[in-house]
RNA sequence: GGGCCGUUAGCUCAAUUGGUAGAGCUGCGGACUUUUAAUCCGUAGGUUCUGGGUUCGAGCCCCAGGCGGCCCA
């Protein structure tokens, strides 16, 4: 009937099994893929109207279940199959010869492996050693796999669970639960803005000028337009530009681009949450931030003290601890440090530190690297770092009392930087001077700096009201929560191609 | 960009000093009507990441490259 490919031939002898069976199957008459079952009833659903049935029991309540084979135990007129349903829901499938007949038991033993998705109608009973079953009558193939599932009792290799991210959801209950609680995640935070008044908004993701952060952008061109096109950096000036408009307090969760390293904490494509808030500042943005985290963590654990992967407790309750920049660093190196300390002996504190540092870095880039060095790098519980050098931040208004530092916090928590928070510059006479001096920067080689963008300079033009404005990564919120990596807060993380 | 480690059966991993490439699970054949990673008997399965080199002989040594991981910048 059925010609095989002759590549079949070539394939490994279990891939070649199963193709076969399917192919037998075809012969038979029988579909491996059938359209529509009859499903009756969800797994979790048996399972939810059945509690604590003593062994033995016969329901007489007829149900037609399906499930992912997950394990067998076939004996000569009795199988056994543990089958399991998208949410991890398992129940088990007996088929027993007085049951099904002969023909059906042998069709069951010689074509169901382990991977496939099969149909089961029967009784709802629980076995001798009292586990809930379902006692086949009829059984049906519901998708035939033609591929072997890796085995179930060894890890996967780190690779392969990231590459083949479906095969580590089939058979890590945890990676289905690391997508549940991204989504939970997520949720909250739509949540918690919706119930503040905030807007959701989607700006622009290819942009004709990348801007609102200092990174590497992803280059596009656009063919009916006949110009490049970035992907975006950051979706803050356009944000901006809906502040502007009207929009008073509205947010984004969307993906940004940058065209940089790729490592345990940094993803080339990451999504981010921003909110910007008509009248705010940044300390009521701190305010903000901390509850967008605390309700989070509340909405998928229900507690703010989380679990983290390796078993230890991390406690996002109360309020959290602030730290000025420049007077933890003065602290730290026992000699006080200001936006005037000159470069020279920056630099000469970073060589006593064993720092090393690109002699190009000017004072804001040396500052941020020797609290980074010093400080950053050991802190711990969840932390509000403030008062940044002016001259890194160029979309921050400067402070209101101390000059050269710019009204700017990051929040670090576990080490890591989760967000950042500002008190928006809004004049646009001195934003049109720090983007000019960054354009300055970019015809000279600075790949990350950013071009003028005229048109957000415009809005900016008819009046921006004193705003707060804050970014936080997704990803980074979730390690925060889980202590997972990146590449396991991610459902599918740009990797090589094989 | 630099250094180190890894890459072997469908999966997870072994392989002594350079001397016939193995195990568990999985698969296949058989037994078994209450199993829970079922058990028992039998059996199959390999471009040792790729290309070159040294050697009588290379999974192992050398060179180049791919992919992955860790550390550093």
């Amino acid at each position: 009937m059925s010609e095989q490919i002759p590549a079949v031939d070539d394939l490994p002898e279990q891939l070649r099994v199963r193709r076969e069976k399917r192919e037998r199957m075809l012969e038979r008459g029988v579909e491996p893929y059938p359209v529509e079952l009859p499903r009756t009833h969800t797994l979790r659903e048996v399972r939810e109207s059945h509690v604590d049935l003593p062994p033995d029991t016969k329901t007489g309540d007829l149900v037609g279940v399906t499930g992912r084979v997950m394990f067998l135990r076939n004996t000569g007129k009795l199988c056994f199959a543990t089958l399991r349903e998208g949410d991890g829901t398992e129940l088990q499938a007996m088929l027993s010869l007085n049951e099904v007949g002969e023909q059906s038991l042998s069709d069951w033993k010689a074509t169901v492996d382990l991977g496939d998705h099969v149909f089961v109608h029967g009784e709802v009973i629980t076995s001798r050693r009292g586990e809930l079953s379902v006692m086949a009558d009829s059984w049906q193939m519901a998708a035939k796999s033609v591929r072997p599932l890796p085995v179930a009792h060894k890890d996967l290799s780190e690779e392969t669970r990231i590459r083949q991210r479906y095969v580590d959801l089939i058979l890590r209950p945890a990676a289905m639960e690391t997508v549940r609680t991204r989504a939970g995640v997520v949720r909250s935070l739509r949540e918690s803005f919706h119930q503040r008044g905030f807007l959701e908004v989607e700006t622009p993701m290819l942009q004709t000028l990348h801007g609102g952060a200092t990174a590497r952008p992803f280059v596009t061109a656009s063919n009916a337009l006949g110009i490049d096109l970035y992907l975006r950096i950051a979706p803050e000036l356009y944000l901006k530009r809906c502040v502007v408009g009207g929009i008073e307090k509205v947010f984004e969760i969307n993906r940004n681009f940058r065209n940089e390293g790729i490592d345990s904490s940094h993803s080339p494509e990451f999504a981010m949450l921003e909110f910007y808030q008509a009248y705010g500042t940044y300390d009521s943005m701190a305010v903000l931030t901390r509850e967008l985290v605390q309700e989070a963590a509340e909405s998928v654990f229900g507690t703010q003290v989380v679990t983290l992967a390796d078993g230890t407790e991390y406690d996002l309750s109360g309020e959290w601890t602030t730290l000025s920049m420049y007077d933890s660093l003065s602290e730290a190196l026992g000699t006080e440090i200001t936006p005037q300390t000159p470069v020279e002996l920056l630099r000469k504190h970073a060589d006593s530190r064993e720092l090393e540092t690109d002699p190009k870095l000017g004072h804001g880039k040396l500052v941020e690297a020797l609290w980074e060095h010093l400080i950053g790098d050991h802190l711990y519980a969840p932390t509000f770092v403030r008062d940044f050098p002016v001259e890194t931040s160029p979309l921050t208004r400067e402070h209101r009392s101390r000059p050269g530092m710019a009204e700017k916090w990051d929040l670090y928590v576990r080490g890591f930087e989760l967000g950042t928070g500002y008190s928006e510059l809004v004049d646009p006479v001195v934003e049109r001077q720090r983007l000019v001096e960054q354009s300055r920067l970019a015809a000279a080689g600075d790949v990350e700096a950013m071009p003028v963008d005229e048109d957000f300079l415009r809005s900016l033009e008819y009046g921006m009201p004193p705003s707060g404005g804050v970014g936080m990564g997704i990803d980074r919120l979730l390690m925060a929560l889980t202590g997972l990596g990146i590449r396991e807060t991610i459902l599918f993380p740009l990797v090589r191609p094989e």
